[in-house]
Parts: C-alpha cells; sequence; structure tokens
DNA sequence: TTGAAAGCGGTACCAA
DNA sequence: TTGGTACCGCTTTCAA
C-alpha cells in the first residue's frame, strides 16, 4: 500500500495534463486499466456492466486511446510507407492513389516521402522505414545497399519500376515488348529513322524500353540508332531536346521515354514550326491525362493497380502470409492517336 | 539488489529479439541507457571517449532508435497528416507535393488520407489524427463536428479550400473575382448567354465561383441563370451534362466548375458535332497539365503553394509560434486560351 | 471477470 | 560526466 506512496518521489511535469489517458478512465469507472483496455478491444472477458461503467467514462473523459502508446505495446505500426523520387507529375500521384486505396482497405495508415534529389535521401527513407511495417520504394530514389540495410532490419520492401533487390517484393510493368510494339506500329505506318530520348541509366524502365526499342528497329532491319537523345523526364526537358533535334536535322520518329517528355517536346517543335505528325511523329509512355487531350500516341500502364499491387504484397509479407519474395510485372497497353501518324512518304502511295 | 531480481518474474515473450535496444547498446558499451541516449541526442555531457565506445557499441550492433518510443517519451509524433477526398486528378497531387515539401523540410514525417465516399471517413480521420502533431483537411472531407472534435483534443488543424471553423487556421484561393474575370472576359467577347456547370453545395469553391459568376453577370445586365447544371468533378459528369446541353439548347459559354469537368464536356460535345468555341465556348478551372494541351480557358491555382503554405501554417501553430488563427486566401489567375474564342456573331462584326 | 504489474523503447530528472 | 529510474500510454500475461 505504501509502496503507491514511494512510487511518485518524480512529480509529473505538467501539472495540467493535457491528454486523457486510460489511467483516467480506469480510475474514473473504477476499474483497472487491463479492464479498460480489454472493452476497447472489444474482448468478451468484460461483463456486459463493467463494460457500460467503461463507456460511459470514455464517453465523459473524450477519451481517445494514443496510437503511440498502443503501437508501441503491440509493436506494430499500422502504417506503410512510399518513397517517391518527386511527386509531381501525373504519374506518381496515381501510384500513390492506388496504394493508398488499398493500404486504407487493410488497416493502415500512409506515410509518403519524395525524396527529390535530397542529399539526404537515403538517412530520410531508414528514418522512414522505422515509422513502418512495410515500405514501396519507387525507382531509383534510394541507394541499392540502403534498400538492403532496410530488408535487414526485417521491415518488408516492394520495389516499383525498378530492378530487383534479394529479399525484397517488386511490382514493375512490362516494357519490352510494348516498346517493341511501338516500334512495329510505327513501321507499319512508314516511318523509318527512329531516335528514342531518354536516359537509360535514369530507371529500369528507361532502359528496357531502350532495350526493346533497339530489338525491335534491329530485328525489322532498320536502322538502329547507336545511342539515345538523353533528357529528364519532364517537359522542360523535352523542349529542350527540339531545339537540338530541329538543328541536327529530324527523324522520321521521335520515341520518347514519357508523356510529358513527348508533350513538351511536341509544343517546342510546334514552336519552331515543325509539325507533328507531317514531319516528324512523336510517342510517349504512360498515357497520362494529357497524352489523350494532346492526341498524343503512348503506353498506358496500369499505374494506380500498380500502387494497389504493391500494398497488397507488403501486407502479405507484413502478415506472414508469405515469406518467398514476389516479383510481379504488369501489361501494359500501346494507345495509338494523332501523333504518330502514317509517315507523309508511306501516306502518298 | 534483491529487487533486480525479483523484478522479472515474466519472461520475454520472444527469445530471440529481433530489435536492438538501447539497453543492449548500454550494456555492450559498458555504460548507462541514459548515456546512450545522451550521445544519441549529441549532448557534449558524454566524455569524448564514452561517446566512442557508445558510437562503436552502435555501428557493431547496428542499431536504429525506434520511432515508436521516442516519439511516446517526447509526445510528438514528429509527422503531418493531410486528409483528401481523393487523390486521383491532377489537383490534389499537386498540393500533397507542396505539402510534403514544405513538411519534410521541417523535419515532419507525412501522413496521407483520401477518405473517397467511404462511410468510415469520420473516424479515419479522428484515427489518423491520434497519428500527428497537426493537420490538414481538404474540402468537406469531413463534417464540420469532427474538425472541432480534433481541434479541441488539441491537434492544430488547417483547412483548404474550405469555409472557416472555429480555432482551425485556413488557406483558400480567391474564387469570387476571379469567377468575375472570367464572367468579363466572356463578355468583352461577345459571349452573353452563359451557364455554369458544378455543384455549388459540393464544395466553398464551386459555390464562391457560383456566386462571382452571378454577380458579374447581374452587374454587367445580362442574364443571370436561375441555377447552376449540376455536376461532380469528373470528365464522365462533364459528359453526361453535354447530352442535356445539346438536347436542351445550347447557351453562348458553359462555365465549369473544374477543368476535367470542362475536358469531358468538350469532348463529349465534340463527339455530337458541337464545335467548341465556334458553337459554344468553355472554360475550365484549376489549369491543370492537361488544359494547356487542351488549349483550355481557365483559372490557375497556385495548388502547390497551398499545399506548403498549409505545411508551413501548421509548423508554427504546433511549435507554438503563434497562437491566433491566421486565413490566408491565394490570389488566382485567369488563363485565356483557345477554348473561349471570340462568340461568331461578335467575330462577324 | 478482474487486477497487478511487467513490458514495449526511449527521454530526462535527480543524485552521485 | 555518469547512472538509476520514473515516466510516456497501452497491451498482455499471470494470479486471484
Amino acid at each position: 500500500m505504501d509502496n503507491a506512496e514511494q512510487k511518485s518521489p518524480q512529480r509529473r511535469r505538467t501539472s495540467a495534463r493535457a491528454t486523457v489517458t486510460i489511467r483516467d478512465v480506469a480510475r474514473h469507472a473504477g476499474v483497472s486499466v487491463a479492464t479498460v483496455s480489454r472493452a476497447l478491444r472489444g474482448s468478451d472477458l468484460v461483463h456486459p456492466a463493467t463494460r457500460e461503467r467503461v463507456d460511459a467514462a470514455i464517453e465523459e473523459l473524450r477519451f481517445t486511446p494514443s496510437q503511440l502508446g498502443r503501437s508501441l505495446a503491440e509493436r506494430r505500426h499500422a502504417a506503410n510507407g512510399i518513397v517517391f523520387p518527386d511527386l509531381s507529375g501525373p504519374y506518381y500521384a496515381d501510384v500513390v492513389l492506388g496504394y493508398e486505396e488499398v493500404a486504407a482497405t487493410l488497416g493502415r495508415s500512409v506515410l509518403i516521402l519524395s525524396t527529390h534529389n535530397r542529399e539526404s535521401a537515403d538517412e530520410m527513407v531508414l528514418e522512414l522505414a522505422g515509422r513502418v511495417d512495410g515500405l514501396a520504394v519507387f525507382g531509383r530514389t534510394v541507394h541499392d545497399d540502403v534498400v538492403a540495410e532496410i530488408v535487414q532490419r526485417g521491415v518488408p520492401v516492394v520495389l516499383m519500376a525498378r530492378t530487383e533487390i534479394e529479399g525484397a517484393d517488386s511490382v514493375r510493368t512490362e516494357n519490352v515488348a510494348a516498346a517493341a510494339s511501338v516500334v512495329e506500329h510505327l513501321l507499319a505506318d512508314g516511318h523509318r529513322r527512329m531516335s528514342f530520348v531518354g536516359d537509360p541509366s535514369d530507371s529500369t524502365d528507361v532502359a528496357e524500353r531502350w532495350a526493346g526499342f533497339r530489338g525491335a528497329l534491329a530485328q525489322s532491319g532498320a536502322e538502329v540508332p547507336e545511342r539515345t537523345i538523353p533528357a529528364g523526364f519532364k517537359e522542360d526537358d523535352g523542349a529542350r531536346v527540339a531545339a537540338d533535334l530541329v538543328a541536327d536535322g529530324l527523324p522520321d520518329v521521335v520515341v520518347c521515354a514519357n508523356d510529358e517528355l513527348a508533350l513538351g517536346l511536341s509544343v517546342a517543335l510546334a514552336e519552331q514550326g515543325v509539325q507533328v505528325p507531317g514531319d516528324v511523329a512523336v510517342t510517349g509512355w504512360d498515357d497520362v491525362m494529357a497524352a489523350r487531350y494532346a492526341g498524343l500516341t503512348t503506353v498506358r500502364q496500369p499505374m494506380r493497380e500498380m500502387g494497389g499491387r504493391a500494398a497488397r504484397m507488403l501486407d502479405a509479407r507484413i502478415s506472414g502470409d508469405r515469406s518467398e519474395p514476389r516479383h510481379d510485372v504488369l501489361t501494359t497497353q500501346l494507345v495509338v492517336r494523332h501523333s504518330c501518324g502514317p509517315h507523309p512518304k508511306e501516306a502518298h502511295r
């Protein structure tokens, strides 16, 4: 009894406590915290009458259990993370949408992190990994060893649009065959001289698209460009390419690594009096909303599904339903629009 | 002494502990947890030699401090939340981008929640509120009383694109004057009969746009429609409106509550042989990427800045730098493009 | 059915 | 400079 007295030689730091805790509820209801906890969890080891008293106390005190205390005790965060290079652009937003949607359904909150090109990206990701039960990592936002470190800590990781890493799941979209189908379509339309805009060292996706592009051209006997025209993923990058293209002489087609690039390029070309597709055909990748309105031929990717799939894969790992890694590849689809119209020479025949 | 013995009548549940704790590090380094904690926090009350031993132990054990333990002790989450009706569409993505960017800079993680139209939205938001130090809430995703409840719990809230609530900060964009400038521009182009598509009861933004629209028309002496043509915010909603519009007779202009609506409407009209802007002019709102490529006249809103602003407002409240609520209104800008070309009659003069 | 108490993994006060 | 230890708020044995 005097034990209780001895127990608090140290005062509470704040005399007026802001938050109502489970202990307050227990005291108010005249029961132990264990009972309150049980009532909270809906355990059937609580007498109905007792439960009523507890509920009343909870109501009266406007008590909300602390997620922190709960998580610490349960040793789980009930939250997943997702890491992006950059949330701008329509592409990532859709993936996050799918991810969040599924995660929410599974009772998990979602923490997002955009690494931009911050120096501190690695640390930020490691920090994030300490706040979640599972982590989705997009593209080359994080170094391989950081991912490995996270996996080793026991946090399930699913990689999106990135080459596989030991111990981590992955979801990607099909690129090689899609690139080939783009090339084949263009060839059928009479186009021959094709350039590829994008930087294969930027991402696995671009590398695969470039490989598929070259492969299909080689197989058809058409001229295969030595290298890509390097560029980022933004409209501005496309605009910059346009200038060089006009100066160096136009090919029949410019296959771009993504839609924003293709759209920026097209606009810049038009400003310089180059007609699309009349003078040069242009294709993109992703099928973002603007591509539809710009009439851009592109490859549609199931972004939202990719996000959802990632969330589900993580859930399976977290809940222990699956332990072997899994690697999914989602199919993509060529969407032919106006920007790749038949080559003039072909059309004249 | 025997006290220590008595202290563990209860075994650890897991014999092989997965996670390395601060106690392990302390033991390994031959110091107390207090010292490890100090070393961790970079306190200068640690002897260099001691610090070295601690660092070595941390390194060797690959110790990472638990965010949960830390948060519980520090009584702060170091995380902010943001609540959306729906993350789809380019609009919200940009706001999140700005929010995350600033929050990350301020050392806070970001939890996102899309309420969609889930029944359980209120509970989900309340749950989220328990995981963060501050919360940004978008539009009418959450009932007023839920917001009030969260504010009362002491969690700073900033409302975005929503009418003010006692005790919460807010960031909005200017709507009334912008709507008036749209109308004035259209009037100057010779358009007279204007319809407004959107549901004012959907959001504060739409209500204000509708009010500005009516006000400007009334002031000009032009015909003021009795009511809006109700519609949601998606392309599909626009398409549905198109059918009715054609059946009921076209006005000179259709002013839409957002871009997606306007774009969906335009496409559907074109499919029915109605020319934009020849037969009817169309305007949108937001200036999303697709609007540029579709040549849609619209009102540009600083979405990204709105997100960033919200994050900063929360930070000020959380850190106690400010206690009185603040309400920011961001300026918007009319962007004239092809879709609202001069009215035919006007053009012929 | 209930309660006491030992965690979960840190932080920070107090005393040494 | 350090160590001991009482928290932070909740969950879950174990015993009654």
